[in-house]
DNA sequence: GACATAGAACTGACCGGTCAGTGTCGTAAT
DNA sequence: ATTACGACACTGACCGGTCAGTTCTATGTC
């Protein structure tokens, strides 16, 4: 076999990890599967990875710092912040849209509880976009002086909501378009 | 041991069943904690259940139950329907709030497809309640006239975003009032 | 006596993790 | 250019612990 710089084949593990993983629960998914579908001996994963364990929550990882990496790739500063929050909710449907099952990352995963700290970490990575931007509309006076912790939970409840109930005929822009419709009229500052 | 009625111990096996099950993942719960846990023999739960997977299912049916019970039990018809709306948003996270451990049974299970058509029907009753009560409020020309499928499903997707965000010292009314401030807002009439 | 139960002892399938053996590379001596 | 060698990545058959599910006996309850 062609050989892989160490950061590929790496990579390549957690690609697989995180395709096999969201397809079955954690005890239906043998070690075999996923080196079966890296293309891979199964004594290899254990070359980069100590446990089963360790596997699953480097795949959780990984699939969360890809979700922030093209939310960095493609906010910038100059925008307005009803803009931006349209742009965050529209990156991360888009991001799951064709990969719904890795949805499942998405959630919040309440059964390890050592390993809650660093998760909550990356979670709260994303909730800060939103939380800022909601800070920063809340500034320039575009929206009404909520609690922005508050506020940016609710907002991403909504993107998952959205994430997860939404059919095959259902078009993106369409429910963008309606949450943005909800989220926006009800943070907007109080009229007459 | 006093004897109890068959449908009762089948209750208290699902109870210990959805406590243990919420507490660790599904591989590192024995079924001999469960039994544990409910006070009876091993061996007794396989008179109720059929396998382990069975009793995991029949747990997560009887927390979401539950849940849909209380709702019952508490709304009635004569609420407006943004006084309906908070008193679901109320209900589900008072039924969470000291039971925390059991929100991983409400979020969506992607893992289990053969049971997940009966699984989705649990959930589509709880959405109803609210789907209904926004036709209701769009009827009564309380809320302007969005699609209620989605609305619902923004809806409680806020509700589950502050059952799982919330602290040890956020109070309760006070997350529900947040909560109906941007959804109602964002739902109402528009004005001027 | 009929029946439910506790719970200990048992069985065997299953699968995470290992490791001896194999292949591949870079390098250096000839 | 060829050969040799050391280092190390890779492989997959295999091992051994674990635990779901069964069975059985003693102990109750109706």
């Amino acid at each position: 076999m062609a050989r892989l710089k160490t950061a590929d084949k790496e990579f390549a593990i957690l690609e697989a990890a995180s395709r096999v993983f969201a397809q079955r629960p954690f005890h239906e998914v043998l070690i075999d599967s996923i080196a079966a579908d890296a293309g891979i001996g199964k004594g290899t994963i254990y070359r980069y990875f100590e446990t089963k364990d360790d596997l699953y929550f480097a795949a959780i990882l990984h699939v969360l710092d890809t979700l922030t990496g093209a939310l960095e790739a493609t906010l910038c500063e100059e925008m307005t912040a009803p803009r931006r929050l349209e742009t965050i909710a529209t990156v991360i449907l888009q991001h799951f849209w064709e990969r719904r099952q890795l949805l499942v990352f998405f959630q919040r995963e309440e059964h390890f509880p050592i390993r809650h700290e660093e998760l909550a970490t990356r979670r709260e990575r994303i909730l800060r976009f939103v939380q800022e931007t909601i800070l920063a509309g809340i500034e320039r006076c575009e929206f009404r002086g909520i609690d922005a912790r508050i506020g940016a939970n609710l907002f991403l409840g909504m993107v998952r909501s959205v994430n997860l109930f939404h059919r095959s005929d259902d078009r993106l822009e369409d429910l963008v378009a309606q949450l943005m419709g909800v989220f926006l009229s009800g943070v907007a500052r109080r009229q007459g």
